[in-house]
DNA sequence: CTGAAAGCGCTAACAC
DNA sequence: GTGTTAGCGCTTTCAG
């Protein structure tokens, strides 16, 4: 009986050992080349797939992880970085680790250097960072040392990861200004648009939907073009004052990044706030108020919690080989509205 | 150094030996009460967590899980079921099997029948049934033959299941009202309601919550009494033809459970489904149809696979004693417009 | 009632 | 290059 094939089946029809077939297995060095092709074929025919647990349980040393976030003040980052802390027991029962690192992402030099210092030093880095040639090679040097590079809310898709974990930014964008389109209703006038920069390519991508879905099925809505803020309040405040100062029928804002307490305090300080819809990105505690006095109309966010865990995941399924199921990694773009805050 | 505290440890300081450790923690006879007694306090000072992949590995026999759906044609259950089926290889890895059943759950004797039935022939049953006193009374009396019983999508809370996997029903009526409620805009005139059952608590929930939230935030909207149309296309399309007819101007439309392929029909043959906004139920291949042509303006979702998955979870984890994370089997409410249809 | 001992399927050190 | 072997932490017989 036993539908179940083990390592022992594979050696066995293969006429090798235990220790070949696992080097073979695990890509490691000191096997002829034939008896490699020989024990792949066996475990192609036999449709071999290792038992997680039995090699967690046997393995000795822990994998290291590495989480490379931005520096800086930005609260989603921080839940983020909060997110890695919380997932520490179950990692350790997975013979894992992980260490969160933070680094000038907005700056290409700083990053790729950066990453380039993590050779050697960890197993896996999850690496939230911008799409620039410098950081792509510098990724693609990691994956080229052997490490297992998972890139995180942002992706690198040029670049040779094996992994991204984050929404579908594009499919955010056109859900804002749908939201946005439906809410403003019959009225009519001028959208604006605030985002950190248009070198993230999370950003562009949710511009890109945003404009294409307003262009289309909102036409009547005049879109104004982007003013970047650096996702910093203190810089986001002023230009956004100035915004409403220059565009007095504006009917809806779209902040596509972060900065958004700087937004807030100049939506209210104009008087406006009831009459602007605001959509805007990340469920903060700052986010949930503005929601709850009616500030902002609603927030797309993507679940810091389940990015962490699922970066998590498949840096270890990458690392042991080890199945995954791609339905339960989906990052799906949750749409908070007053009314079903959780 | 080993942070881990192992079975052994505890069997040391104990001074028994490993198989009466096991005993206690399993609640297995055959060891006198003071020693368990004993064994306890140790297990508590200590600390002491199992490690769930040696005990999967050690493990002969596997847990049978059993999920009782309705039966009937809901596109909706159907989905789960596959998703049931889709979950089976991991389940395995898990030392675990998965059967569906369905049975007739709109009758609560049926339905206790059903479970009674089940008593010696699983390990953990996954119930999606009606809140009702015989059925409560059948899963008492599982849970008190050891039974683990998990309620799945419409909760039965006074019961004495371990865990309940499935949305916030009253969130999303809130959730459907607000939407609803925005869409319309500046219009107004009546709302209708098409639901299952009063006697589904998911169904009664969301009412509460749609109804709660339109009487407060969207007061100049008539709310119509609800319609049952029993979850089945055949009755719900004459009974909102009829509704149709009756109301000529009705702006809005809520259908709180199935059918919604006749509710569909009975728009489309009006001619007036771009006048009504529609929200609905489940991201069924009919719904998604409905909103990528219009018909349908929103539908708030629960996903079958992330469902099925944290039953199983929960379900394991109580066999085992395993450590779960609350964040991760919280089920989200998914709000699907056209322009984010994954 | 309690304990000793044989694995579960894999990894990793060490021997040949 | 390849094979042998000793565990990983738990469950489960089978003896006492």
């Amino acid at each position: 009986m036993s539908g179940r094939i083990s390592l022992h089946d594979v050696a066995r029809a293969a006429g090798v050992s235990l220790a070949t077939v696992d080097r073979v297995l695990h890509g490691r060095p000191g096997v002829r080349a034939r008896t490699v092709e020989q024990v792949q074929a066996v475990v192609a025919r036999l449709g071999y797939r290792p038992d997680p647990a039995a090699a967690r349980l046997a393995r000795k040393s822990r994998s290291r992880l590495v989480f490379v976030l931005p520096a800086g003040t930005n609260t989603f980052v921080d839940m983020l970085d909060k997110q890695v802390h919380a997932v520490a027991p179950w990692l350790a029962e997975q013979r894992a680790a992980a260490a969160v690192q933070r680094a000038d992402v907005f700056s290409p030099v700083a990053l790729a250097r950066h990453l380039a210092g993590l050779r050697e030093r960890c197993d896996a880095a999850v690496v939230m960072g911008l799409d620039h040639p410098l950081v792509r090679a510098a990724i693609d040097d990691l994956v080229a040392h052997g490490i297992v590079v998972v890139t995180l809310v942002s992706d690198v898709p040029s670049s040779r990861r094996s992994r991204f974990v984050g929404i579908d930014n594009v499919t955010a964008g056109r859900t804002a200004a749908s939201l946005l389109g439906r809410f403003v209703g019959a009225r009519t006038g001028p959208v604006g648009i605030v985002m950190g920069s248009r070198a993230l390519r999370d950003h562009a991508e949710r511009l890109f939907g945003f404009e294409q879905v307003m262009a289309t099925e909102h036409a009547h809505l005049r879109v104004l073009a982007p003013i970047e803020g650096h996702d910093l309040s203190q810089r986001t405040e002023p230009l956004v004052a100035k915004l409403l100062q220059r565009e007095p029928g504006l009917v809806g804002l779209y902040s596509i990044g972060a900065g958004n307490r700087g937004i807030q305090a100049a939506l209210e300080k104009s008087g406006r706030a009831e009459h602007i819809v605001w959509v805007c990105h990340e469920l903060t505690p700052h986010a949930r108020q503005a929601l709850l006095t009616g500030v902002a109309d609603a927030v797309i966010n993507q679940d810091a919690g389940h990015e962490v865990r699922s970066a998590c995941r498949l840096a270890l399924a990458a690392l042991s080989g080890e199945r995954v199921l791609p339905d339960q990694e989906r990052i799906r773009i949750d749409i908070f509205l007053r009314d079903n805050l959780p």
